[in-house]
DNA sequence: AGATGTCGTTGGTGGTCCCAACGATACAGA
DNA sequence: TCTGTATCGTTGGGACCACCAACGACATCT
Protein backbone atom coordinates (compact mmCIF):
# COMPACT_ATOMS: atom_id res chain seq x y z
CA UNK A 1 0.00 0.00 0.00
CA UNK A 2 2.44 2.56 -0.90
CA UNK A 3 0.86 5.26 -3.11
CA UNK A 4 3.40 7.52 -2.71
CA UNK A 5 2.74 10.88 -4.25
CA UNK A 6 4.26 13.34 -2.12
CA UNK A 7 7.38 14.61 -2.95
CA UNK A 8 8.69 11.26 -4.51
CA UNK A 9 8.33 12.05 -8.17
CA UNK A 10 9.39 14.47 -10.27
CA UNK A 11 10.23 16.61 -7.22
CA UNK A 12 14.22 17.19 -9.11
CA UNK A 13 14.49 21.05 -7.79
CA UNK A 14 17.44 22.18 -7.32
CA UNK A 15 18.90 20.11 -5.38
CA UNK A 16 20.03 22.31 -2.67
CA UNK A 17 20.76 21.34 0.56
CA UNK A 18 18.71 17.81 0.34
CA UNK A 19 20.49 15.09 1.42
CA UNK A 20 21.14 12.74 -1.39
CA UNK A 21 21.02 9.77 0.65
CA UNK A 22 17.38 10.21 2.26
CA UNK A 23 15.24 7.08 2.29
CA UNK A 24 13.82 7.66 -1.29
CA UNK A 25 10.73 5.83 -0.51
CA UNK A 26 9.23 8.59 1.62
CA UNK A 27 11.46 11.44 2.23
CA UNK A 28 8.79 13.80 3.69
CA UNK A 29 9.86 13.18 7.71
CA UNK A 30 13.48 13.20 7.06
CA UNK A 31 13.09 16.40 5.40
CA UNK A 32 11.93 17.45 8.14
CA UNK A 33 14.08 16.04 10.88
CA UNK A 34 16.92 17.72 8.44
CA UNK A 35 15.28 21.15 8.96
CA UNK A 36 17.33 23.66 10.69
CA UNK A 37 14.67 24.98 13.04
CA UNK A 38 14.01 20.98 13.91
CA UNK A 39 17.07 20.18 15.12
CA UNK A 40 17.32 23.69 17.11
CA UNK A 41 14.18 23.24 18.62
CA UNK A 42 16.19 19.65 19.33
CA UNK A 43 19.16 20.51 20.65
CA UNK A 44 17.23 24.04 22.75
CA UNK A 45 15.00 20.97 23.96
CA UNK A 46 18.08 19.76 25.77
CA UNK A 47 19.72 22.48 26.79
CA UNK A 48 16.63 23.00 28.36
CA UNK A 49 16.32 20.16 30.36
CA UNK A 50 20.11 20.32 31.19
CA UNK A 51 20.29 23.56 32.61
CA UNK A 52 16.40 22.83 34.16
CA UNK A 53 17.86 20.04 35.79
CA UNK A 54 20.53 21.51 37.19
CA UNK A 55 19.08 24.83 38.25
CA UNK A 56 16.46 22.67 40.08
CA UNK A 57 19.11 21.55 42.50
CA UNK A 58 19.30 25.07 43.67
CA UNK A 59 15.79 24.96 43.94
CA UNK A 60 15.30 27.45 41.12
CA UNK A 61 14.57 27.46 37.60
CA UNK A 62 15.84 29.23 34.46
CA UNK A 63 14.03 32.87 34.59
CA UNK A 64 14.82 33.12 38.29
CA UNK A 65 18.62 32.78 37.18
CA UNK A 66 18.24 35.23 34.54
CA UNK A 67 16.31 37.71 36.69
CA UNK A 68 18.68 37.38 39.58
CA UNK A 69 22.11 37.76 37.41
CA UNK A 70 19.58 40.77 35.76
CA UNK A 71 19.49 42.04 39.53
CA UNK A 72 22.77 41.48 40.14
CA UNK A 73 23.82 44.08 37.53
CA UNK A 74 21.64 46.50 37.35
CA UNK A 75 21.39 47.31 41.63
CA UNK A 76 18.31 48.74 42.70
CA UNK A 77 16.35 48.63 39.70
CA UNK A 78 12.09 48.59 38.81
CA UNK A 79 10.71 45.41 37.59
CA UNK A 80 10.00 47.03 34.06
CA UNK A 81 13.32 47.78 33.60
CA UNK A 82 14.53 44.03 34.55
CA UNK A 83 11.69 43.08 32.19
CA UNK A 84 13.01 45.47 29.48
CA UNK A 85 16.23 43.61 30.04
CA UNK A 86 15.88 40.18 30.06
CA UNK A 87 13.50 39.94 27.83
CA UNK A 88 10.34 38.54 29.89
CA UNK A 89 6.43 39.51 30.25
CA UNK A 90 5.78 41.57 32.93
CA UNK A 91 2.75 38.80 34.04
CA UNK A 92 5.71 36.39 34.34
CA UNK A 93 7.99 38.91 36.01
CA UNK A 94 5.78 39.09 39.30
CA UNK A 95 5.53 35.38 39.80
CA UNK A 96 9.56 35.24 39.60
CA UNK A 97 9.62 37.95 41.49
CA UNK A 98 7.74 36.63 44.13
CA UNK A 99 9.56 33.59 44.48
CA UNK A 100 12.86 35.18 44.40
CA UNK A 101 11.36 37.46 47.22
CA UNK A 102 9.73 34.28 49.17
CA UNK A 103 13.07 32.51 49.15
CA UNK A 104 14.86 35.62 50.48
CA UNK A 105 17.26 36.12 47.35
CA UNK A 106 16.04 39.94 46.68
CA UNK A 107 13.96 42.78 48.40
CA UNK A 108 11.10 44.44 47.36
CA UNK A 109 10.30 47.91 48.41
CA UNK A 110 8.91 50.60 47.08
CA UNK A 111 10.67 52.89 45.72
CA UNK A 112 10.92 56.77 47.45
CA UNK A 113 11.67 58.70 44.19
CA UNK A 114 9.13 57.03 42.26
CA UNK A 115 5.91 55.14 43.88
CA UNK A 116 4.84 53.78 40.98
CA UNK A 117 7.88 51.77 40.97
CA UNK A 118 9.65 48.88 43.33
CA UNK A 119 12.99 49.21 44.03
CA UNK A 120 14.82 45.53 43.44
CA UNK A 121 17.92 44.26 44.76
CA UNK A 122 19.93 41.11 45.73
CA UNK A 123 20.40 40.11 48.99
CA UNK A 124 23.79 38.61 50.26
CA UNK A 125 22.33 35.47 50.46
CA UNK A 126 20.79 35.92 46.86
CA UNK A 127 24.56 37.37 45.93
CA UNK A 128 25.56 33.63 47.52
CA UNK A 129 22.80 31.81 45.35
CA UNK A 130 23.72 33.29 42.21
CA UNK A 131 27.28 31.70 42.53
CA UNK A 132 26.15 28.77 43.21
CA UNK A 133 23.81 29.32 39.99
CA UNK A 134 25.77 30.30 37.43
CA UNK A 135 28.40 27.46 38.71
CA UNK A 136 25.37 24.81 37.54
CA UNK A 137 24.34 26.40 34.24
CA UNK A 138 28.17 25.98 33.59
CA UNK A 139 28.24 22.97 33.64
CA UNK A 140 25.17 21.83 32.21
CA UNK A 141 26.41 24.05 29.17
CA UNK A 142 29.41 22.46 29.14
CA UNK A 143 27.83 19.32 29.18
CA UNK A 144 25.15 20.50 26.02
CA UNK A 145 28.43 20.73 24.19
CA UNK A 146 30.08 17.82 25.69
CA UNK A 147 30.14 16.46 22.07
CA UNK A 148 32.11 19.34 20.33
CA UNK A 149 35.95 20.25 20.46
CA UNK A 150 36.72 23.61 21.87
CA UNK A 151 36.62 24.76 18.17
CA UNK A 152 33.76 23.64 17.77
CA UNK A 153 32.50 25.48 20.13
CA UNK A 154 33.70 28.85 19.18
CA UNK A 155 32.47 28.50 15.88
CA UNK A 156 29.38 26.53 16.48
CA UNK A 157 28.11 29.89 18.94
CA UNK A 158 29.41 32.36 16.33
CA UNK A 159 26.68 30.82 13.51
CA UNK A 160 24.01 30.32 16.67
CA UNK A 161 24.23 33.59 17.39
CA UNK A 162 24.18 35.14 14.09
CA UNK A 163 20.42 32.49 13.42
CA UNK A 164 19.70 33.88 16.71
CA UNK A 165 19.58 37.72 15.51
CA UNK A 166 18.53 37.04 12.39
CA UNK B 1 11.21 61.62 24.94
CA UNK B 2 11.89 61.01 28.78
CA UNK B 3 14.66 61.04 30.83
CA UNK B 4 15.03 57.25 32.60
CA UNK B 5 15.93 58.56 36.02
CA UNK B 6 15.70 54.48 37.61
CA UNK B 7 15.51 54.41 41.32
CA UNK B 8 19.58 54.42 41.58
CA UNK B 9 19.78 57.91 38.95
CA UNK B 10 21.58 59.48 42.11
CA UNK B 11 25.05 57.77 41.96
CA UNK B 12 25.03 55.11 38.73
CA UNK B 13 24.98 57.08 35.69
CA UNK B 14 28.66 57.29 35.48
CA UNK B 15 28.36 58.81 32.37
CA UNK B 16 26.73 56.55 29.27
CA UNK B 17 24.01 54.22 28.37
CA UNK B 18 25.95 51.81 29.68
CA UNK B 19 24.72 49.70 26.38
CA UNK B 20 28.08 49.58 24.68
CA UNK B 21 30.73 47.04 26.89
CA UNK B 22 30.20 44.50 29.45
CA UNK B 23 30.06 46.28 32.66
CA UNK B 24 33.23 44.64 34.36
CA UNK B 25 31.50 45.19 37.96
CA UNK B 26 28.68 42.68 36.89
CA UNK B 27 29.04 41.08 33.99
CA UNK B 28 26.31 38.12 35.22
CA UNK B 29 23.56 38.99 32.87
CA UNK B 30 26.23 39.02 29.91
CA UNK B 31 27.84 35.89 31.31
CA UNK B 32 24.53 34.00 31.01
CA UNK B 33 23.35 35.80 27.42
CA UNK B 34 27.04 34.51 26.46
CA UNK B 35 25.79 30.78 27.35
CA UNK B 36 24.73 28.17 24.57
CA UNK B 37 21.86 26.99 26.11
CA UNK B 38 20.72 30.57 26.22
CA UNK B 39 21.26 31.37 22.37
CA UNK B 40 20.16 27.95 21.35
CA UNK B 41 16.69 29.25 22.82
CA UNK B 42 16.66 32.53 21.01
CA UNK B 43 17.41 30.58 18.29
CA UNK B 44 14.96 28.26 18.42
CA UNK B 45 12.23 30.51 19.44
CA UNK B 46 12.71 32.12 16.33
CA UNK B 47 12.47 29.30 14.40
CA UNK B 48 9.86 28.51 15.92
CA UNK B 49 8.15 31.80 15.47
CA UNK B 50 9.00 31.48 11.47
CA UNK B 51 7.72 27.78 10.77
CA UNK B 52 5.00 28.68 12.81
CA UNK B 53 3.86 32.24 10.87
CA UNK B 54 4.65 30.19 7.25
CA UNK B 55 2.49 26.91 8.02
CA UNK B 56 -0.35 29.52 9.40
CA UNK B 57 -0.63 30.20 6.07
CA UNK B 58 -1.59 26.85 5.51
CA UNK B 59 -4.09 26.81 8.27
CA UNK B 60 -2.00 24.15 10.27
CA UNK B 61 1.07 24.33 12.70
CA UNK B 62 4.02 22.40 13.01
CA UNK B 63 3.21 19.09 14.44
CA UNK B 64 0.23 18.89 11.90
CA UNK B 65 3.30 19.36 8.99
CA UNK B 66 4.78 16.93 11.16
CA UNK B 67 2.17 14.20 11.25
CA UNK B 68 1.04 14.52 7.93
CA UNK B 69 4.60 13.71 7.16
CA UNK B 70 5.33 10.35 8.84
CA UNK B 71 1.84 9.14 7.75
CA UNK B 72 3.00 10.32 4.03
CA UNK B 73 5.74 8.16 4.70
CA UNK B 74 4.19 5.15 6.73
CA UNK B 75 1.43 4.46 4.93
CA UNK B 76 -1.96 3.45 6.63
CA UNK B 77 -0.61 3.58 10.57
CA UNK B 78 -1.64 3.19 13.64
CA UNK B 79 -1.38 6.22 16.06
CA UNK B 80 1.13 4.83 18.63
CA UNK B 81 3.07 4.45 15.42
CA UNK B 82 2.83 7.92 14.25
CA UNK B 83 3.54 8.98 18.03
CA UNK B 84 6.82 6.84 18.54
CA UNK B 85 7.81 8.21 15.43
CA UNK B 86 7.52 11.61 15.80
CA UNK B 87 7.73 11.65 19.13
CA UNK B 88 4.56 13.56 20.07
CA UNK B 89 2.72 12.59 23.14
CA UNK B 90 -0.17 10.29 22.46
CA UNK B 91 -2.91 12.95 24.37
CA UNK B 92 -1.44 15.42 21.92
CA UNK B 93 -1.64 13.17 19.15
CA UNK B 94 -5.33 12.88 19.15
CA UNK B 95 -5.84 16.18 18.71
CA UNK B 96 -3.28 16.60 15.67
CA UNK B 97 -5.46 14.00 14.00
CA UNK B 98 -8.76 15.28 15.06
CA UNK B 99 -7.52 19.03 12.88
CA UNK B 100 -5.89 16.66 10.36
CA UNK B 101 -9.16 14.59 9.68
CA UNK B 102 -11.65 17.78 10.34
CA UNK B 103 -9.21 19.40 7.61
CA UNK B 104 -9.56 16.19 5.48
CA UNK B 105 -6.24 15.87 5.19
CA UNK B 106 -6.53 12.04 6.05
CA UNK B 107 -8.68 9.19 7.02
CA UNK B 108 -9.15 7.56 10.74
CA UNK B 109 -10.32 4.20 9.90
CA UNK B 110 -10.71 1.23 12.51
CA UNK B 111 -8.06 -1.29 11.64
CA UNK B 112 -10.18 -4.61 11.14
CA UNK B 113 -6.66 -6.46 11.71
CA UNK B 114 -6.63 -5.14 15.22
CA UNK B 115 -9.33 -3.26 16.43
CA UNK B 116 -7.70 -1.05 19.23
CA UNK B 117 -5.66 0.73 16.63
CA UNK B 118 -7.13 3.36 14.40
CA UNK B 119 -5.60 3.03 10.73
CA UNK B 120 -4.57 6.57 9.60
CA UNK B 121 -3.98 7.23 5.83
CA UNK B 122 -3.45 10.29 3.90
CA UNK B 123 -6.16 11.70 1.65
CA UNK B 124 -4.97 13.31 -1.47
CA UNK B 125 -5.53 16.54 -0.19
CA UNK B 126 -3.56 16.06 2.29
CA UNK B 127 -0.94 14.91 -0.14
CA UNK B 128 -1.35 18.29 -1.97
CA UNK B 129 -1.60 20.38 0.98
CA UNK B 130 1.76 18.70 2.75
CA UNK B 131 3.84 19.73 -0.25
CA UNK B 132 2.58 23.27 0.11
CA UNK B 133 3.20 22.77 3.78
CA UNK B 134 7.15 21.79 2.64
CA UNK B 135 8.01 24.80 0.77
CA UNK B 136 6.47 26.86 3.35
CA UNK B 137 8.68 24.99 6.37
CA UNK B 138 11.42 25.46 3.24
CA UNK B 139 10.77 29.37 2.68
CA UNK B 140 10.64 29.61 6.90
CA UNK B 141 14.33 28.00 7.29
CA UNK B 142 15.39 29.75 4.32
CA UNK B 143 14.83 32.73 6.54
CA UNK B 144 16.23 31.33 9.75
CA UNK B 145 19.39 31.18 8.46
CA UNK B 146 19.35 33.86 6.22
CA UNK B 147 22.56 35.30 7.66
CA UNK B 148 24.72 32.17 7.00
CA UNK B 149 26.75 31.26 3.41
CA UNK B 150 26.25 27.94 2.27
CA UNK B 151 29.30 26.81 3.21
CA UNK B 152 28.52 28.18 7.47
CA UNK B 153 24.96 26.34 6.86
CA UNK B 154 25.85 22.90 6.51
CA UNK B 155 28.80 23.36 9.45
CA UNK B 156 25.72 24.73 11.25
CA UNK B 157 23.77 22.17 10.80
CA UNK B 158 26.27 19.47 11.21
CA UNK B 159 27.83 20.67 15.04
CA UNK B 160 23.84 21.51 15.72
CA UNK B 161 23.22 17.80 14.79
CA UNK B 162 25.81 16.78 17.71
CA UNK B 163 24.61 18.99 20.43
CA UNK B 164 21.19 17.69 19.80
CA UNK B 165 22.21 13.96 20.04
CA UNK B 166 24.21 14.70 22.86
C1' DA C 1 -8.58 -18.74 31.48
C1' DG C 2 -5.69 -15.47 33.43
C1' DA C 3 -1.90 -12.32 33.31
C1' DT C 4 0.21 -8.86 30.83
C1' DG C 5 0.61 -5.32 27.74
C1' DT C 6 -0.77 -2.09 23.99
C1' DC C 7 -4.41 0.78 21.82
C1' DG C 8 -6.75 5.35 21.72
C1' DT C 9 -8.70 8.60 24.76
C1' DT C 10 -9.50 11.87 28.61
C1' DG C 11 -7.78 14.67 32.25
C1' DG C 12 -4.44 17.42 34.31
C1' DT C 13 0.37 20.20 34.95
C1' DG C 14 3.94 23.20 33.77
C1' DG C 15 6.63 26.36 30.98
C1' DT C 16 7.02 29.99 27.61
C1' DC C 17 5.13 33.82 25.30
C1' DC C 18 1.75 37.46 24.16
C1' DC C 19 -2.20 40.68 24.84
C1' DA C 20 -5.76 43.50 27.41
C1' DA C 21 -7.15 45.97 31.23
C1' DC C 22 -6.93 48.10 35.75
C1' DG C 23 -5.79 51.48 39.67
C1' DA C 24 -2.05 54.17 41.18
C1' DT C 25 1.27 57.36 40.07
C1' DA C 26 4.33 60.66 37.41
C1' DC C 27 4.87 64.19 34.12
C1' DA C 28 4.29 67.74 30.34
C1' DG C 29 1.59 71.20 28.56
C1' DA C 30 -2.64 74.36 28.54
C1' DT D 1 -3.56 74.43 38.64
C1' DC D 2 -5.85 71.34 35.90
C1' DT D 3 -5.79 67.87 32.28
C1' DG D 4 -4.35 64.62 29.26
C1' DT D 5 -0.81 61.09 28.40
C1' DA D 6 2.34 57.66 29.72
C1' DT D 7 4.41 54.28 32.80
C1' DC D 8 4.30 51.44 37.05
C1' DG D 9 3.04 46.79 39.00
C1' DT D 10 -0.57 43.63 38.88
C1' DT D 11 -4.32 40.49 37.45
C1' DG D 12 -6.62 37.75 34.07
C1' DG D 13 -6.85 35.23 29.94
C1' DG D 14 -5.20 32.62 25.88
C1' DA D 15 -2.09 30.06 22.47
C1' DC D 16 1.29 26.67 22.01
C1' DC D 17 4.32 22.97 23.28
C1' DA D 18 5.85 19.12 26.30
C1' DC D 19 4.88 15.51 29.75
C1' DC D 20 2.45 12.22 32.84
C1' DA D 21 -1.45 9.36 34.98
C1' DA D 22 -5.34 6.73 34.40
C1' DC D 23 -8.99 4.36 31.99
C1' DG D 24 -11.79 0.93 29.11
C1' DA D 25 -11.27 -1.77 25.05
C1' DC D 26 -8.75 -5.08 23.01
C1' DA D 27 -4.79 -8.37 21.74
C1' DT D 28 -1.43 -11.69 23.05
C1' DC D 29 1.20 -14.90 25.75
C1' DT D 30 1.27 -18.72 28.91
Amino acid sequence: MKKETAASGTETETGTGARAGIDPSGPALARIRALPSWQLNRASARGRRLVGEALAREGLRMPHHAVLSAVSDLGPVAQAELGRTTGFDPKDMVGILNDLQAAGLVTREPDPADRRKNAISLTDEGGRRLVRLAERGDEANEELLGALTPGERERFLELLRKVAEG
